[in-house]
DNA sequence: CTCCAATCTTGACAACGGCAAGATCAGAAC
DNA sequence: GTTCTGATCTTGCCGTTGTCAAGATTGGAG
């Protein structure tokens, strides 16, 4: 009996799968991350992942968590390197982790895709989401308003992130004289207008 | 020979594929509009989409087209009625589009699933972007600053609508006394924060 | 040593996108 | 009026997918 072949029960399946899953959707994008094509990279067979992950958005939902644990620590961590404007290096930080891992920011906000009862995301998503919210003060205006001004930050970010890694502004890049290369400069400018502005006026 | 059955050739095949498929996404969602399904629905065979449209992403695109013709649209019609906002006008408008066909919205934003290359759909989604920039004008500002200034408007809004039919902001929206009954108000807030902000201060 | 529950495989099913081949039909050509 | 041609639609098939049911395997409790 040669012990050569994979032992019947793989030990640590699940944490593969995910790795297995990251891999493929790094490497060809959310449209590939299939359940079957996760359980080819990982080696077992096709219906191993829906033992731990139930179904197909069970295991989208595992690695979205994943996901936004570590994007709300990117946040937190550039939030506290930069103490002066926190609100603003949070920004280019979720701008730069869209652009740095278009494929995993695409499947963390693609809800129809994912289940958001599953309590690892859903602890997950609100991590991010607080911290997003504790740079945004504004201890002094109603609620409604408080609540904007944290939304607000948040949305302009988000709308930019998306715009961006969807190729939407790629035609209006070509009025640049850059052109794709004034990309970062453009998303300081959207981000922070007032920096800029002054600087030429 | 009974007429009764439908002739062999539908005639206007194409236009009632279109109808069809648009029924389905509002009905059911984006995930349900299939070839087979929009064929179902229009009583064709489930081949005949494919030779009107080439494939999914034709359907979806040509769909997605007529989509953005009736954003733009409302866009402009929203920016002429406000002669004394037209930004901030178009910013509702392109929310309340948002709000009001989340479907439509989503499969037109929704880059992995069409075919950009389709003059129908690029052209139908520049005259968008062409109603969006002719309302943010800074004419005195580098080309980097203006272009920003047309870009950030949009990137607030996207990002606002987004995360709103998302139902990402569902748990934010909690904090509020009425609840979800304020969303219109939390968007006139996120929108222009300047005329609420002062009506209490 | 026995047994059990967790883990993984095998096999099946319906639905899907896509392709190829054929059927049907309106209208041009003569 | 007949023939032909090209556009339109159908039928049939293939490979892939998600999901389920049933069975095989095995580490570890008793």
């Amino acid at each position: 009996m040669p012990a050569r072949s994979r032992p019947y029960h793989h030990g640590a399946l699940r944490q593969s799968l995910l790795a297995a899953a990251e891999a493929i959707l790094e490497r060809e994008g959310l449209a590939a991350l299939t359940l079957r094509a996760a359980a080819r990279e990982a080696g077992v067979s096709h219906a191993a992942p829906a033992y731990h992950f139930g179904d197909l958005s069970g295991l989208l939902s595992e690695l979205a968590a994943v996901g936004f644990a570590r994007f709300g620590a990117r946040l937190r961590s550039a939030a506290a390197a930069t103490p002066a404007d926190p609100l603003r290096a949070m920004g280019f930080a979720y701008v730069g982790f869209a652009r740095a891992h278009p494929g995993m920011f695409t499947l963390m906000f693609r809800a129809d895709r994912l289940n958001m009862q599953r309590p690892a995301l859903r602890a997950a998503a609100d991590a991010a989401w607080q911290a997003l919210s504790a740079a945004a003060g504004a201890a002094d205006a109603p609620p409604l308003n408080r609540l904007a001004g944290r939304i607000a930050p948040w949305a302009l970010a988000h709308g930019l992130a998306v715009l961006l890694i969807d190729g939407r502004l790629q035609p209006a890049l070509h009025e640049l004289p850059g052109g794709a290369r004034d990309i970062d400069a453009l998303v300081a400018a959207v981000l922070a207008p007032d920096q800029n502005a002054s600087d030429t006026a």
